[in-house]
DNA sequence: CTGAAAGCGCTTACAG
DNA sequence: CTGAAAGCGCTTACAG
């Protein structure tokens, strides 16, 4: 027996047909309790592992979930978006816990992304992860649709689409933390995050501030465009300064953006919170390190990883499965002003 | 034709037999040019994709890496450390360059992922990810090496071990920074950080800071363990206080311990770094947030994803490849006392 | 430059 | 409970 061994090496020397070694590593039923210990002791002092490749390509599925990361309109090499990092670590342990495999793959918006993984036959399923410009994903997920893909999807329900979407409840989040801004005496509130309809979470959150100043009788006082980087955001408070806005607080659509935008008042000379209230969005792990630590809303990474993993193993073993929101949670740290 | 369409089905269309249309999707010189073009037509007409399963089994190579992440020895479910997740970006980033796809899995160090991977045909190499304990690694390493398995890590080589191993300069980062606080009147100072056999890297930062140390007539003034943890050097610096040892500096084997211990202090009012001066090592995204900002060393995560997966890209076509140190650099901020 | 044949290592009917 | 046969969809000799 040269090179790795294989089931009919197993077979011979337990003294069973091929077919039988395989139901035996496999558990199944149908064989007998000697046989199977039998089998998989000589399959364990030989160190065989079932061949996946020929495996699957017999039973037809891969066991393996592709996770693909698709990124903002600037995919330099740079740095990938804390809070997608802890999204993979948190996927990564979920598709673990289940069992799957997890074959992972940066994607440009613009790539064929959409017909190259489970096409292939290389995952049962696609878990898609990106703030994607919305325009141009629907031609794709039109396909992906049409192909019987299975797939889901982080971020927003779009209106009129099928698909399983799972996501943060971004509005009640920006209405959680405008607030807890108002109920601590700020009154011109600006807003720092894309609104377009390539930003469809931004535009919740920013949905939700607006709400939460209405239901107060104040209007919004404010916005600025930004993606979601630390550059971004200190560009747009840039220009809140430059044209004069005078404003007591800032929404911000994520950490990265409050970072940047701190880092612009303070170099203006301006204090955080005394002069001007920031918030941020997400609660990466640096929010709670910045100076003075960020106030913001907590993302239920774990819960997304989890719920991702569990509702495309429905849609792959039941054939459905339902979107869900998850909710956020206020965390509140100095730069509000709290205290 | 139901279903999938097969390369049968392209050939039929084609007018050509099934094995030319494998040649001509692969590219292959020995075929027409009006035949490779026509086929390629009609594939992409289709949407035909390859079977990875079927062509790996054939052609016994997956072009697939399999990155295995094992933890510290607490391997619970709250967070992955920063630095791994930076990693983790990075080597995605580079197997996309070079064409491999990436299965990505945490492991526990006790488990069996030495023989899953490239025994089961899934992966044509391993990238190992990790603080192991080494004593615990060793058994398995040396069944991956006896069993031809190929495979990188990353940390520090060991002696006596062949493995191909890529890691950053420990020993001159530690080096760096412990010179650089003693070039600003620091005498006292401290070390946190595990320095058993269980943790090589640390262990390296540690011989940096007590080599320069020693060139400048000083003495390691106290050493307390600690694991790549925030609340590990938050315990590991109140450990300090208690036992009033008068430090003025302490130099932390990775910036994660670094605020913990930046936390422990200011809690008990000190200031850093008028009082004691503190330093990092990996430089983190939080570590540039912190307050004050972290003084630390910077490992080129870039380099490293790169260099890990070209070397065993080499390992697996060419049979060999051979260790790599990558330089650290040192940067300063305020945490350490300059300027 | 192309085709007919074989075979990678499994799992799945089917038969008993 | 077990086995003989077939076949998943490719790639690889081999022949011409």
């Amino acid at each position: 027996m040269a090179g790795k061994p294989t089931s009919f090496d197993i077979a011979e020397l337990a003294g069973v047909s091929q077919p039988t070694v395989s139901r035996a590593l496999r558990g199944s039923p149908s064989v007998s309790e000697a046989t199977r210990h039998r089998v998989q002791e000589i399959a364990r002092q030989l160190n065989y592992k079932v061949d996946k490749n020929a495996s699957n390509l017999r039973s037809r599925h891969s066991n393996t979930l592709a996770l693909l990361l698709f990124e903002d309109p600037t995919p330099d090499d740079s740095m990938i978006n804390p809070f997608f990092l802890a999204m993979l670590g948190s996927i990564t342990r979920a598709t673990a816990r289940r069992g799957y495999d997890l074959l992972v793959s940066f994607q440009q918006l613009s790539s064929d992304w959409h017909t190259d993984y489970e096409d292939s036959r290389k995952a049962d399923g696609l878990i898609l992860l990106g703030y994607g410009d919305y325009r141009d994903y629907q031609e794709r997920h039109a396909r992906l649709v049409e192909q019987g893909t299975h797939f889901v999807r982080w971020g927003s329900e779009e209106p009129g689409h099928p698909e399983v979407v799972v996501g943060s409840d971004n509005r009640a989040g920006g209405h959680a933390v405008t607030q807890h801004l108002i109920g601590l005496g700020r009154r011109r509130i600006g807003f720092i995050g894309e609104i377009g309809i390539g930003s469809p979470e931004f535009r919740a959150r920013y949905d939700g501030y607006c709400d939460a100043l209405r239901e107060a009788g104040l209007e919004p006082a404010a916005q600025y465009p930004a993606h979601n980087a630390e550059e971004d955001g200190n560009v747009a408070a840039r220009n809140f300064l430059e044209q004069g806005v005078g404003l007591d607080a800032i929404v911000c659509a994520s950490d990265m953006i409050a970072i940047g935008a701190m880092r612009a008042l303070q170099k203006a000379g301006l204090k955080v919170p005394d002069d001007v209230a920031l918030t941020g969005f997400d609660d990466i792990l640096a929010a709670s390190f910045a100076n003075p630590p960020l106030t913001t809303v907590v993302q239920d990474v774990r819960a997304a990883g989890e719920l991702l993993v569990s509702k495309l193993h429905d849609l792959i073993h039941k054939g459905q499965s339902v979107s869900e929101v998850i909710p956020t949670r206020l965390v509140v740290r100095q730069s509000s002003g709290a205290g």
